[in-house]
DNA sequence: CTGAAAGCGCTTACAG
DNA sequence: CTGAAAGCGCTTACAG
């Protein structure tokens, strides 16, 4: 049997609460007793049972995390990061991958996860609003990304359409007429794909270039549909003289597959990405691209998030946040 | 407050034992109860609180993950992997990131983490086999990868020497002599990185090659340290006419650092790596690599530990794991 | 400043 | 097959 607090108290001669009271931190404990009660817990080697704590006190001291797929780059960056910051603040993160699915996602807000855990930062890409407002429960739940807008709900994302703008704006500037979308398709404007899309058209339209549907090719945010999509144009027949990758995994997979036909990036066709992962950096060439401002993302989530915790914040109406960006030019579209 | 397991006795006018019983599958329940049960639970929205459950029982339903660096390429595609696996058998896992930090992974052994979960997949990276036995208590424990290969404790690992040896012999046949290794020091022998340096030392010597330390160069395994130890060894005026990345990050940044400086790959230069992520298929050129049986590793420690965990594995001794390699020779060192 | 007691919501022998 | 009771190891009013 594991060293309980009972076996602290009776080894310092003291009471249950007087043990208690000294792992808690209360102010008011004559030294020499705290003394007395540390001695003891250093001798038994106590450790405070988390499940019997969290059972009384209701708080697990772990913040769920939910994300469509943790093998992708940006998530994979993404979730480091705010694990990093939450052991620093003595919480630990439960990760639950939705694969985008809404099953997934629904479970995730009410189901034992969200029993475990005491906040959720939570990446829909399913679900609506409605449907979150209905299971959010009075558990802390902050959204990440922008699938959500919602005045309902803290949110922290990044400027999608603008930074979009503004890499459009930059292939625009550097000559390019037909660029190719890849990972939306030409009817959407909501969530991620959609705002970036939103982005792109109003950096066509300031330059007075038409949008052309044929551009757009739909695909999953992958390596291997980033790969396909520009496969697919080009057999199409579609001309173009530069791809936005809708994110970088996507933008890396047609330059890819560019290269492999002989296409020359960028004297040929640019290409352009959006998340900036590392990767992008160290590809051949190096991957121009947005830098989304993860670190301020990762930073900003996880204050909220501890703030509504803590309660240190109590605004009624969702509080939103959104981290500045930055173009990097590289090789690929220079 | 939450439903619990009284509201639902009272409401089907049963005892608290026989509301357990059937959430636990008890086999002996008349139908008639068992429906009346259920029907309270679904009308209450009933759902059972896991601190409580896991404080009786000592089973937390989760799973803990030792890994360096979530944001690595490969921890996270076995990451993503094994939490897919553990949701098939009803566990949740946490992930702790050591950073390969001694500190970081002693903690993870005994503290609060190990406390919170039901099992261990550990892949150690400082600590030795000693330290890890005198702190590994009674909870299963498998070893990940192969720091530690020691008979007290369970191991999954891949064939680090034979793959190692298979993709220096491939280099050698493609006429390349001079093959510089990166990640290592030249006096390393074990530990992943020692073992997959064994592997191409053996390589050489059944060629007749003598090994050169020159050709040796040491680096975290990260994109910026593999661009680094090639800048280093172009710059120490070393010749090679291949590298060998202990890993593909380190690869495919020693591969971006060739490009800018204009040497070519394969034609001057044969690059090749270990780990064949999803990335290396699509770099350009694409990278020639070892693909070490990740989902064999991810199911077989998954089974293994869980086997564990309900005694269905009763081995005294250690069991040793070790997933089936294969060569991908793509573009990068045809 | 410190003690004795209740209770968080389950599971599990122990009876019947 | 089902009930009444104890207890997992904490925290937290309530007294003093």
């Amino acid at each position: 049997m594991a060293v309980t607090m009972n076996d602290v108290a009776k080894a310092a001669g003291v009471s249950l609460k007087t043990v208690s009271n000294v792992l808690n931190n209360y102010e008011f404990i004559r030294p020499a007793t705290k003394q007395r009660v540390e001695d003891a817990i250093a001798e038994l080697g106590y450790e405070a049972n988390l499940t019997a704590r969290s059972l009384r006190s209701g708080k697990t001291s772990m913040l769920g995390l939910v994300l469509s797929d943790l093998s992708a780059p940006y998530y994979a960056e993404l979730a480091s990061r705010l694990m990093d910051a939450a052991t620093k603040h003595g919480y630990r993160v439960l990760v639950e991958q939705s694969a985008a699915d809404s099953g997934a996602e629904l479970n995730a807000l009410q189901g034992p996860f969200r029993q475990l855990t005491d906040g959720l930062l939570f990446t829909p890409l399913s679900i609506g609003a409605d449907a979150i407002a209905e299971r959010a429960g009075s558990k802390p739940l902050v959204m990440l990304g922008e699938h959500i807008v919602d005045p309902r709900f803290d949110l922290v994302t990044m400027k999608n359409e603008e930074a979009a703008a503004a890499l459009t704006s930059h292939l625009l500037a550097g000559g390019r007429r037909r660029i190719a979308v890849i990972g939306a398709t030409a009817e959407e404007s909501t969530g991620t794909a959609g705002l970036r899309l939103n982005g792109y058209r109003a950096a066509l339209k300031k330059a007075g270039i038409p949008f052309d549907p044929a551009l757009i090719a739909p695909g999953e945010w992958r390596r291997d549909a980033g790969a396909a999509a520009v496969a697919g144009l080009l057999e199409a027949g579609v001309e173009f003289d530069a791809v936005f990758g809708l994110n970088d995994v996507l933008a890396l997979g047609a330059m890819h597959e560019l290269l492999i036909r002989g296409v020359r990036v960028p004297q040929d066709v640019a290409v352009a990405g959006f998340d900036d992962v590392d990767e992008a950096r160290f590809a051949s060439p190096s991957l121009t691209t947005v830098s989304p401002g993860m670190d301020e993302i990762a930073e900003r989530s996880m204050a909220l998030l501890l703030d509504r915790i803590a309660g240190r914040e109590t605004a009624d109406a969702g509080v939103h946040v959104e981290a500045e960006f930055q173009l990097n030019i590289r090789e690929s579209a220079p």
